[in-house]
DNA sequence: CAGTGTTATCTTGACGTCGAGATAATGGAG
DNA sequence: CTCCATTATCTCGACGTCAAGATAACACTG
């Protein structure tokens, strides 16, 4: 059984025998899977009327609990946005009528983004649709390999994790 | 040992008790993990002055093997973008020097895109390094859990891999 | 060989993101 | 208090990508 990847690696074996290619095996699976996945995601939430982007806002704002306010800094953190593109997507709810911005209280700078009980309503129909979407994708491994796969994922997400991130 | 999915999945566990939160455990470590390979990856061709959609086109063309010439259609099928953006990639690369537009003798629609030696020079050097990087990511992980965890991608690739993609 | 559907590439306009910088408010040091 | 470095958010211009459509050439059909 070989794929894509199994096909590019050796492509590269034949022109440049001479380097090591087995972190390409890993890696370039990690990209081309998470590229799948991001299209299995839009169609997934395409279903809920939707975007990816959206998604990303509204999930921390739901997950985040009660009473889901959290303010710009903290959700383009949460999202690995910047600033710029965090007040246009905040901009962007809105006007969808999922968030509303209010004056945070304790500091005139601020703004605390609510999250609306349509965007609550949407967010939770679009999660569960991800869920079923993604628990599919994962039906080829057992439950065995899937604690095997998210532990050696999370060994290699280590690096990444606090350090200057 | 936890990260930050294990707080990700923490969260939507105390909110939505209800889901089975298996799949999140896998897909978004897989999505994060690409997300910092990008970085990484950025960084690691900043070096060698190419970026990385300059590195997925000549890389098409390198492994290729000789002559280092592929068409349009092709690249843009190996390469995962739109025609529009593969037309603009090529000019840009071309402005560079690191490859050249070439009339296909056998279809007066078609054009050969040639890699020139410089970029030739430039894709090998950018390869090399990006394996170095990519080899420091992998030292945490032993020879066997390579192994395991690129059979485990690829159980997971498998649906995507030939139909209607 | 005329007609027609297909293929290959390029063009165009809209969109989302980024990066740098602007604005405004905060909080601590002297 | 007054400065001043820091923080929070928003603004703006540039850039890369996409989707749709334009153009041109090919290849099959009758």
């Amino acid at each position: 059984m070989t794929d894509e990847v199994d096909r590019l690696v050796a492509d590269w074996h034949r022109e440049r025998g001479d380097l090591d290619l087995s972190a390409v095996e890993v890696f370039s699976r990690v990209g081309r899977l998470a590229r799948h996945l991001d299209l299995a995601r839009r169609k997934a939430f395409s279903a809920h009327g939707i975007e990816p982007w959206e998604f990303d806002v509204l999930a921390a704002l739901r997950r985040s609990g009660e009473p889901y306010r959290l303010s710009p800094g903290q959700l383009l953190r949460e999202t690995m946005v910047t600033s710029g593109t965090m007040t246009n997507r905040i901009d962007r709810l809105a006007e969808r009528g999922m968030v509303r911005r209010l004056p945070d209280p304790a500091d005139r700078r601020g703004v605390q983004v609510q999250l609306s009980a349509t965007g609550r309503r949407a967010v939770d129909a679009a999660f569960e649709g991800l869920l079923a979407s993604e628990h599919q994708l994962l039906s080829g491994l057992s439950g065995r390999d899937r604690t095997t796969l998210a532990g050696l994922l999370r060994t290699l997400m280590a690096p990444f994790d606090s350090p200057a991130d």
